[in-house]
This record gives structure tokens, sequence and C-alpha cells, in this order.
DNA sequence: TCCGTTCGATACGGGAATGTATCCGATACA
DNA sequence: TGTATCGGATACATTCCCGTATCGAACGGA
């Protein structure tokens, strides 16, 4: 045991407090200004904290912006899989696309930090690493949600199997975001990733609405 | 008239190479480094020049920025244009598929560079506008594309019309950017970008080998 | 080749953000 | 309530980078 891994410390409730408002400034003056055009000190001015305070809580903006990504996803991931556990056993598409692109597209602010997170990532393999991960479970309770429901007749799709075919709503959703940090429609956006979904998720047969 | 827009100035040989070298460091420094983590002096330096050199060409990293960014991007425009065109009036999807995925996916750099554009239009309403028309471009140089091809019969697609085609595309294009910055798979993207959009642009009927 | 112009290097002052060290008020716990 | 510990504010030294002003050298036209 080289190393006790970190000292014990009695954690009160101000210090718990304190880290909170600190990251939900952060998360604040990130979505304003971009990660990358963020300081400490600004930081610590929008939550009412001294520097003192800041290193206190973190060692540096990098980690404080790595706890704020995981909290947050976690968060979403977790609205996420309620929406599609929702209803029963078999899937009605169309139902369950509505369910989560309201999840996904719900806060344009999550999207720009979610956007300057990724930027960040392509160029830290190892925080690459971790986002690649919660991409691929995410689109693995999409896929065992899909093939839960291919009993019940609604699916698809040209794409190859299951797998395939998460992969491509996941890419839609992609897709669809970055057209959105530029356009700031939220709407539109919405309207427009159920149209690109049910798509993908059904057979070339029911009719649609137009998209924009 | 009010002033003169550019004061008249004997542009010598020197200063457009110097001008082009600036350039061409900065994009290097930006693919490896990120915009937002970037300094003049990291630029100046990486060409080989020292902050006076930059001055007298810049008035800023923004602007070299987005100096930058047009002139890739208007390259890179042209060479779709020409992807687009090579085939005759009648449209062979796959192939044009094919041709303009090779160009689009051919540079990851270029993709890095690309999305800290976005994260920083995203922020830069005027900017943004700038971007959106160039998208918009895109779409409609694809919208025509498909339009003069939908004779030929190799059509679509459950989205609307030919408007929603492409914008479909642009989408897909966009998501698949997305992963790939994340896990650098050239080939990987291309043959999952191919995949995907005959997906969307051609009938469920042709069988297609698996994406990965 | 000569000369006026332009380009880019160097030198300077200054501002901003960083990380550390120190100290006092707040907090938990007996 | 008393007291030892914890949390955050303040002060400081430092580093980095910026923008300007100045000057010598390269350049292009005659």
């Amino acid at each position: 045991m080289v190393t006790e891994e970190k000292a014990e410390r009695r954690v009160t409730r101000r210090r718990v407090r304190t880290r909170a408002n600190l990251l939900d400034a952060a998360f604040a003056v990130f979505a304003a200004k971009g990660f990358g055009r963020v300081s400490i000190e600004e930081v610590c001015e929008a939550a009412g904290y001294s520097r003192g305070a800041f290193y206190s809580n973190f060692d540096s903006l990098d980690e404080l912006f790595f706890a704020l990504y995981r909290e947050r996803a976690d968060l979403i991931a977790e609205q996420v899989s309620g929406a599609l556990a929702q209803d029963g056993p078999d899937l009605d598409v169309p139902a369950a696309v509505d369910r989560v692109t309201e999840v996904l597209l719900l806060d344009l602010d999550w999207l720009l930090v979610k956007t300057d997170f990724l930027v960040y990532a392509a160029r830290a393999p190892h925080v690459a690493g971790t986002l690649l991960e919660h991409r691929a479970r995410l689109r693995r309770a999409i896929a065992e949600r899909l093939a839960r429901a291919r009993g019940f007749g609604a699916l698809p799709a040209v794409l190859g199997d299951v797998d395939g075919a998460a992969h491509a709503v996941v890419a839609a959703y992609d897709g669809v975001t970055t057209q959105l940090l530029l356009d700031r429609d939220v709407e539109a956006a919405r309207t427009w990733l159920k149209q690109l979904l049910t798509a993908l998720l059904t057979d070339g047969s029911s009719p649609q609405s137009d998209p924009h």
C-alpha cells in the first residue's frame, strides 16, 4: 500500500454546499463563454467565492470540468433510461421517441457544455475513452430496448442489426445537436429529430408531417 | 465617400508568404491544442516568426482563426461540388456517396479545427450566421443534385421532400463526425457514413454489408 | 544600382491569471 | 459551551502573454 489514497477528512456540510455552488456557477459560466475562455477567477466570482475556496475543492479547472460533466451526464443518462423504460415490455416507437427527444433536447446550455467537453476529449485520449464508454453504454441501452421491442414488429430498417440501428440513433442525435447549436431553435430540432428517428426506426410506410 | 476602405498598400511577395506560413502553422497548432488553448506567441513560434509579424498581418487571433476557417472551408466546398458534379446528369447514388465521403472524411485535423469553429460560432451569433449560410449552401447543392437524379429513380426516403433528404445527409455527416473525433477511426467512420447515407437515400431494399 | 517603402524583429510596459502561504472565522463534536 | 479542526479569504510572488513603439533590413520600382 504505497500511499493513503485520500487522507481522511471530516467533510463539512459547508464544504459540500460550496462545492455544489462552484459547480453550478461553473456550468453557467462555461455555457456562456465556453470552457476554453474561462478562468478560475471568473468561476469563483460567479459563485461568490474567492480562489481560496476553489483550490480547497479542486486541483484545477480541468478537474472541475470533468466532475461537472460526469455529474450532469449521469443525470441525463438516468432520465433517458427512465424514458426508455416507461412503457411496457412492448415498445411504442413514436411515443418512446417523443419522450427521449424531449429529454435530450431540453437544455441548450447543457448541449453547449457537452460540446465543449467533446472538443476537450477529442484531444485527451484518456478522456475520450471515458466519453466513448458513456456513449457505448447509451447505445447498448437503446439496442436492448429495440431488441425487446422487435417482437412487437414495429422495427426496421435498412441498417444491419439492432446495434446498427442504435448507432444510427446516436448519430442522428449528434447531427441534430450540431445544427441546434447554430440556429438555437429547440422546437425545430425536436421535430426534426423525431422525424429522423422515426424514419430510421420504422419501415418507410408511415406518412409524416413535413420537416422544416 | 466616407473613408477609403483599405489604405492602399504595396503588397509584397514576402508578405503573402508570411501570411500563408502563419495560417499553416496556426492550423497545425489549433489542431493539436484546440483554439481555446492557443496563444498568439505559440502560433508565431510554430511558424518561425516573431509577434511583430503576426500583428503586421492580423489584428487578433480571432481574425486569423476566421480567415483560416474560411480558406479551408471554401476549399473543401469546392471539392465536394466537384465530387457531386462528377457523373452525368443522372446520378449513381452509391458512387456519389463514395466520392463525397472520401472528401469529407479526409483529414482528421480539419475536423478538429472545424469543430472548434463550431463551438466558437455557437456563442457568437454573427459567426453562427456565416456558418449557417455555408451549411445552407451545402444543403442546397445536395438537394439540387438529388432533385436532378430523381428521374433516374434511385430515390427515396421516408423523409419529406428532397430538402428533407439533404438535411438528413448533413445531419448524418455531423453525427458521424462526432463519433470520429472520439475514436479517430477514419476508415470505420467512412464505411459507417456510407452505410447511413445509402440507408437514408435509397429504398430499404438493397442489402448492405454490416456496419461495425 | 539606388531609394523610398514595407516588413518583421526586438525591446518595453503593463495587465491578468496562476498557485502558494498564511490567517481568522465557521463548524462539528464532546 | 468549549475547543480542535476545517474552510475559505487575503496577500504575495511569479509567470505568461498581450499590444505598442521603434528600428534595421529586405524588397521592388526606376
